[in-house]
RNA sequence: GCCGGGGUGGCGGAAUUGGUAGACGCGACGGACUUAAAAUCCGUUGAACUUAUACUUCGUGAGGGUUCGAGUCCCUCCCUCGGCACCA
């Protein structure tokens, strides 16, 4: 027998499966179904790294394994080709993109055909193809029909959009268009100056273009939206319903963001009563702030404001602090500013301020280091609704236009951005939440005690030349408190005079001064075993006291029954205080004041005092509704979808643009709106697409009214051919439909989608709200496209970094495959480490899994060389492993945790080689459970025993659970919990016979030596612990 | 700052989910083969103590706790990676 050749039996084999198409997916089938799946690569010119591979190989092995298993796997593959780097790269070497990408993608072919991977090429698609997008088109065209029906929770044509009555033609048109949940809007963009395009939210990385890496700006422009937001509440609770780790979970509702609270209405007043000035801004309240995912946009008629009065309108989590808002802001951005100029005293400020922050980049603004700015608008107030107090408004970039309302209302307080801001601005700071600490321990109230209520005051207590404190030990007390001194303020008693009194009669100092009070008011309830009686205690301040000398009177005993007191260095007083609520006096002492932004009990908000946060929140919200002064709502970070890009590498938006009809659809049948070829695909500086100056393209009859009109000239991004791609490879060919029902009945969902953690708030997330489009429209079936979603980690470079082109730190697996073979390459992929994990590569360690190859190799020679069929003797002890191996790599291979799987496999090898001969049988098995991992060598190996049928088709082995047990164990002996003798036993050996053995061990006799034992502790087959 | 993952030999990593810590592989050291080297094969390889592969002690980021027994569970802290970040 020949040496091993990795290079030809590789080329050989790829080869052969290409002819026999042995990898391909029947549609219907009796076996079940198995569809699996990898986010198909976009073919650059840089070509795949070896990190690119790693996820193929995993899902190769999986489907591999499962085909065997008797399933009907679907593992296809295709190009998601559209995109910038195409373009670019087009523009740089003045090669179409067209061109372009046919040959990236022929590259490809050839690259990922050299590692092995089981693809049906056979479904292969690409999302350049006319064939294609004209699906991707297609659904847009079913989102810019369609509507989002809040009653029913759906998406439905738009021809069923019911209409408010005696709407005039353009009425009627404005009102559907605002319904679609395709649509155009003038809005700010995230514009990358570099790369010449539109970013959506989530290409804007740290405020820098994701792709080049170039500082984002700010450009108005009219662009196509997705109303993704609609489906965000759909999007976070159908997760519920799929297995993704958890992780891909928890980022997709952080990135969804939803937060629930209210929405209020603070009036203006403008302070020169100036009818002419006073705006009437109702209708561009309702019409300019952004707020797309607030329920006051629907039916905002219904919050009639008081009089006719300006309103601002403002989201907050916590319409409980509402007494407690000195102020509102409102970010530079709003609109509302425009409407209230006539009233502002100080316009030009204001102006300066506004154009300052215009100016600024998002990263300047974002920078949570720099400190807040903001100019007050001179003149005019708001009023807060629930006190009718006249309060001042702010405009500040450090409001946000693009989430809530664009305007805040600010409850310094209790919120630590506000108290920043009124700190520095010298604003009112009102408490109107106190912190209630509930003992829930030793100390929890009781039901049969007394409940006493007081008002407490604690006092903190410096030496008179020492940097420390007085405290108090209660371990004296059934109370077991380390404590300041506090105590009761009696009637007639102000604070300090209540807190000298308690300093004096508890600590026996006599000389001594308050220097100040601090922090606020606190809550708490626990039970006082040294009265026994149960305590709600208000803490209005601590105050803190400095003593001036050590003049001391011996304190009574009654006041010092329950306690010692001590003095302590000021770093040992944090760790010594163990009620909560002296902790937080002692922190703000130490450090200063901090706004609490817990819940806790309402205080200093009339009516409502003493309800908790919890239903405060509820009870104003409906005050607030009951009163028409605002209402319940719901608030997401996400954004709608950006959808429009400016580019020619793309899907062309299949719209025409008419003077008379505005925005018109294409008809579906005529589709596909294929791009043209043009000479000049180069970004506009103007920011339009390079297919506006296409007249001949542009220049088109409406389809409704045959007037002169034009064509869209935007283009999708390139997340748009990803949406949906999952569903094609069902049934790639079909020219009727995007797949037939019968075929997506079959195939769906997605059993296993294994995919990069970057995707997961944007193709992922993307994905998933076409596919309820999709879903709510009839035309697939499930509600989620992905059954189970997995992911795999990155492949660094040896020195730990992120492998790029630029760091020139990239391994090529051509040059892996050439020097060592595609198996030797897919073992060590799969070997390095958890799939999930971020691992360096490291070529030394490579070579191991080319050694194992060889050793499997060089077992077929053993094999050759010795008696044909050998005697079960000679190999009695791998029976059992063999099983065990199985078992391991059965589990392994679908659990993802292919790393175990191989080193069981090596294990397996290393038993077999060490024997006198080697069994055919057992060898035919390893090289079936091997198959999976290094599919051409097994498949060389195979060939040799004479069989017909390719190993890849062969059953998977199973394992009988009866072989596997252990029949004798290493019974580990512990004194004491560590170990002291091993001693072979059977496995079901007794619980009396495992005591007698290990008594009578002479090493544990030693051990035990005159010592009673006290307990024996048995685990069955496994360990006896004796207790000394 | 918030959310999530992690910290185990010289390195990548195992560990039946609370029961022999370091499987498997790399590297290193020693030996065999060879004129020699590579390749291959055999042996050793957590640290300390030691003539010793004997015995013992220590050892899973640090400290504390629960337990007969902790890498695994609980508390506090440190470090690190990923995501989000003025989201009201």
């Amino acid at each position: 027998m020949k040496k091993y050749n990795c290079k030809k039996i590789e080329k050989k084999w790829q080869d052969r499966w290409d002819e026999n198409g042995i990898y391909q997916a029947d549609d219907f089938s009796k076996k079940k179904k198995y569809y699996c799946l990898i986010e198909f690569p976009y073919p650059s010119g840089t070509g795949l790294h070896v990190g690119h591979l790693r996820s193929h190989i995993a899902i190769d092995i999986v489907a591999r394994k499962k085909r065997m298993s008797g399933y009907n796997v679907m593992y296809p593959i295709g190009w998601d080709a559209f995109g910038l780097p195409t373009e670019n790269f087009a523009i740089k070497t003045k090669t179409h993109p067209k061109i372009v990408t046919k040959n990236n993608i022929k590259n490809y072919t050839h690259q990922i055909k050299s590692y092995g991977p089981s693809f049906d090429w056979s479904r292969e698609i690409n999302t350049t193809d006319p064939k294609y997008y004209k699906w991707t088109q297609w659904i847009f065209l079913k989102l810019f029909n369609s509507f989002y029906d809040e009653k029913l929770d759906k998406a439905r044509p738009i021809e069923e959009l019911r209409m408010p009555k005696k709407l005039d033609e353009f009425e009627k048109r404005k009102y559907t268009d605002s319904h679609r949940l395709a649509y155009k809007k003038e809005m700010a963009i995230n514009w990358c100056p570099s790369c010449k395009i539109g970013l959506a939210n989530e290409e804007v990385i740290n405020s820098t273009c994701e792709r080049c890496g170039a500082p984002a700006e700010k450009k108005i422009m009219k662009q196509w939206i997705l109303k993704i937001t609609k489906y965000a509440d759909r999007l976070i609770k159908d997760l519920d319903t799929v297995d993704y780790l958890d992780k891909i979970k928890t980022q997709q509702v952080n990135w969804i963001g939803r937060s629930e609270g209210a929405i209020v209405k603070f009036p203006v007043i403008l302070r020169r009563h100036n009818k002419e000035s006073r705006a009437n801004t109702q209708n561009d309240l309702n019409n300019g702030i952004n707020t797309p995912t607030t329920p006051s946009q629907d039916g905002n008629s219904s919050l009639s404001a008081r009089n006719d009065s300006p309103i601002i309108e403002v989201f907050t989590t916590r319409p409980d602090t509402l007494f407690g808002c000195t102020y509102v802001v409102l970010a530079p951005e709003h609109p509302l500013i425009k409407n209230l100029e006539s009233g502002i005293e100080n316009l030009e400020e204001v102006k300066e301020y506004i154009k300052e922050s215009k100016n600024k980049s998002d990263l300047d603004r974002t920078d949570l280091a720099k400190e807040k700015s903001g100019v007050e608008l001179k003149g005019i107030k708001a009023i807060n609704p629930v006190n009718q107090e006249e309060i001042p408004i702010w405009i500040a970039d450090y409001v946000l236009f693009s989430y809530g309302t664009g305007a805040i209302m600010a409850v310094p307080a209790h919120d630590e951005r506000d108290f920043e801001f009124a700190k520095k601005f010298n604003i009112d700071i009102r408490q109107v939440v106190a912190p209630l600490f509930i003992d829930k321990g030793k100390n929890k109230i009781r039901k049969d005690k007394k409940n006493t209520k007081r008002e407490v005051v604690d006092v903190i207590i410096k030496h008179w030349n020492k940097d420390e404190y007085f405290c108090l030990d209660w371990s004296k007390s059934k109370n077991d408190w380390k404590t300041f001194i506090f105590g009761g303020v009696e009637k007639g008693e102000n604070i300090k005079e209540a807190a000298i009194r308690e300093a004096k009669e508890e600590s026996g100092y006599q000389n001594m001064r308050v220097v100040k009070k601090i922090g606020n008011e606190i809550r708490s309830r626990f039970f006082a075993a040294h009265k026994d009686v149960n305590r709600h205690d208000l803490k209005r301040n601590c105050v803190y006291i400095e003593l001036i000398d050590n003049s001391y009177v011996k304190p009574k005993i009654e006041h010092v029954k329950n306690h010692n007191g001590i003095w302590l260095k000021r770093e040992e007083v944090k760790n010594f205080i163990n009620l909560e609520e002296l902790k937080i006096y002692w922190d703000i002492f130490q450090s200063g004041e901090k706004p609490f932004t817990e819940e806790g009990i309402a205080i200093n908000s009339g009516e409502f005092n003493g309800l908790t946060t919890f239903e405060f929140k509820k009870e104003i919200t409906s005050w607030l509704e009951k009163n028409k002064l605002g209402k319940k709502a719901i608030n997401y970070k996400l954004r709608d979808w950006v959808f429009s890009r400016q580019h020619y590498w793309g899907e062309p938006i299949p719209i025409v643009k008419c003077d008379k009809c505005g925005n018109v659809p294409l008809l579906e049948k005529d589709l596909p709106l294929k791009l043209p070829d043009v000479k000049n695909y180069e970004p506009t500086e103007t920011g339009e697409s390079p297919l506006a100056n296409i007249n001949k393209w542009v220049d088109v009859k409406c389809p409704k009214c045959k007037g002169k009109a034009k064509r869209e000239t935007d283009t999708m991004p390139n997340w748009a051919g990803s949406s949906w791609y999952f569903l094609r490879y069902i049934d790639p060919k079909n020219d009727k439909e995007f797949a037939s029902q019968n075929n997506i009945k079959y195939w769906m969902p997605v059993d296993l989608y294994n995919g990069g953690m970057e995707h997961t708030t944007l193709h992922l997330l993307y994905s998933r709200f076409w596919h309820k489009l999709l879903y709510d429209l009839n035309y697939v079936n499930t509600v989620e496209p992905y059954k189970m979603r997995r992911s795999h980690g990155m492949i660094l470079a040896k020195d730990g970094q992120k492998m790029s082109k630029s760091r020139g730190n990239v391994v090529n697996p051509d040059e892996v495959i050439e020097k060592y073979g595609a198996d030797t390459l897919r073992l060590y992929e799969m070997f390095m480490g958890p799939y999930g994990d971020a691992i360096p590569w490291n070529t030394t360690s490579l070579i191991g899994m080319n050694r194992f190859l060889e050793r499997i190799w060089n077992m077929q020679k053993k094999i050759e060389t010795q008696n044909f069929v050998s005697s079960p003797k000679k190999t009695h002890n791998i029976k059992q492993l063999l099983h065990q191996t199985i078992k391991k790599v059965t589990e392994d291979i679908d659990n993802l945790k292919f790393n175990t799987a191989i080193s069981s496999l090596m294990i397996l090898a290393n038993e077999m080689e060490k024997g006198e001969e080697i069994s055919l049988d057992y060898y035919s098995q390893f090289l079936i459970l091997l198959s999976p991992f290094a599919p051409h060598i097994a498949e060389e190996l195979w060939e040799l025993r004479e069989e017909k049928k390719s190993i890849h088709l062969q059953k998977w082995p199973r394992y009988n659970p009866e072989l596997i047990k252990e029949k004798k164990i290493t019974m580990i002996i512990q004194v004491n919990g560590k170990l002291r003798d091993q001693i072979k036993a059977s496995a079901d050996i007794s619980e009396e016979e495992a005591k007698k053995l290990a008594l009578e061990s002479e090493k544990i006799k030693k051990w035990i030596n005159r010592k009673e034992v006290r307990k024996i502790i048995f685990v069955k087959g496994r360990l006896v612990n004796i207790v000394a």
